[in-house]
DNA sequence: CCCTGATTCGC
DNA sequence: GCGAATCAGG
């Protein structure tokens, strides 16, 4: 549900992708359940293809020789090869990252690359610290904080601005 | 392992 | 038209 490439969704692909972002970043900005296959699928469909590449600046081969995967059919329904045993047998040492065990306790010091950078608290302060929850991907924020650093700034209020205060006081006096 | 876009093809 | 699975690469 929440799909269908709507004409708004489109021009929010279009534009995210003329911007540069990839196609993970804007699937994820995206939202509904969008995955980066269906943005990447959608931008082909689109003729969008090409831009400033960001991990791979330059194609080494054309692609000449690549007739492997489809003369093997691709096997959706029936191989279930499970070739894999034994998993368990390692109870100990899950690594337990303090920056991980409390929300807003990572300092710059325990901050990882992981962890999201929402800053908590005033960053002059010693207490200054950061969200330090899980921030999948390359993400710089956790998914709550990333949706509040995407909201769109709902405008800030006109009136709000001193300079403006001042210049409407003035008309009324 | 993380990521990138590109392609194929069943739906 | 859509997008998961896959490929090919950094």
């Amino acid at each position: 549900m929440s799909h269908g490439w709507t004409e708004d969704r489109v021009d929010s692909l279009k534009k995210l992708w003329i911007d540069g972002l990839s196609a993970s970043q804007i699937a994820r900005q995206l939202g509904g359940g969008v995955t980066r296959n269906a943005v990447i699928g959608k931008v082909h469909r689109l003729g969008l293809t090409g831009r400033a590449e960001p991990s791979r600046p330059r194609r080494a081969a054309p692609m000449p020789p690549r007739p492997g995967r489809v003369a093997q059919a691709r096997p959706r329904t029936s191989p279930p090869p499970r070739p894999v045993p034994p998993p368990p047998a390692r109870p100990a040492a899950a690594r337990f990252d303090p920056a991980l065990a409390l929300d807003g306790t990572a300092t710059a010091a325990t901050l990882g690359a992981h962890m999201c950078k929402w800053p908590i608290g005033d960053p002059g302060s010693d207490a200054f610290r950061f969200c330090g929850r899980p921030a999948p991907n390359r993400d710089p924020y956790c998914p709550e904080h990333r949706r509040v650093g995407c909201q769109p700034r709902k405008a800030a209020p006109l009136a709000d601005d001193p300079i403006v205060r001042r210049v409407l006081a003035g008309l009324a006096a």
